[in-house]
DNA sequence: TACGTGACTTTCG
DNA sequence: TCGAAAGCCACGT
């Protein structure tokens, strides 16, 4: 009954959801797991679409320069809730990967 | 049903 | 070293 979707989405939400606390990935890295290593964009379009109450580490997802593509309340939103994890941003507001990345 | 857009990354010139 | 374009998949109109 419940088949397995392997669905990208349904793979990138897996991927998001298995993200340890404290720790972040890039949309390179959940695209690449996720098996396709161009989809980067994607991981954007479906966790701007995410369902409300999908309790999915969203936030834990930045670019590849440790930074959030977000503008405005979404950006303090998703700083906030890594800042709570224990990142620490650095003084141009980006993360330093080599040392909170979850892959490599 | 088809086309356009989008939280990005990588490669080529 | 810098700039531009392609690739990827799902969703909205």
């Amino acid at each position: 009954m419940n088949e397995p979707i392997d669905t990208f989405r349904q793979r990138v939400f897996q991927i998001v959801d298995a993200i340890p606390r404290g720790r972040i990935a890039t949309y390179g890295d959940v695209a690449r797991l996720a098996g396709s290593p161009r989809a980067a964009r994607q991981v954007g379009g479906i966790l701007s679409r995410l369902p409300a109450g999908s309790r999915l580490p969203w936030h834990r997802v930045v670019n590849r320069l440790g930074g959030i593509s977000l503008p405005g309340e979404d950006f303090i939103r998703q700083k906030t809730a890594l800042e709570a994890e224990g990142v620490e941003f650095g003084p141009e507001g980006k993360i330093d990967l080599s040392r909170y990345r979850w892959v490599w």
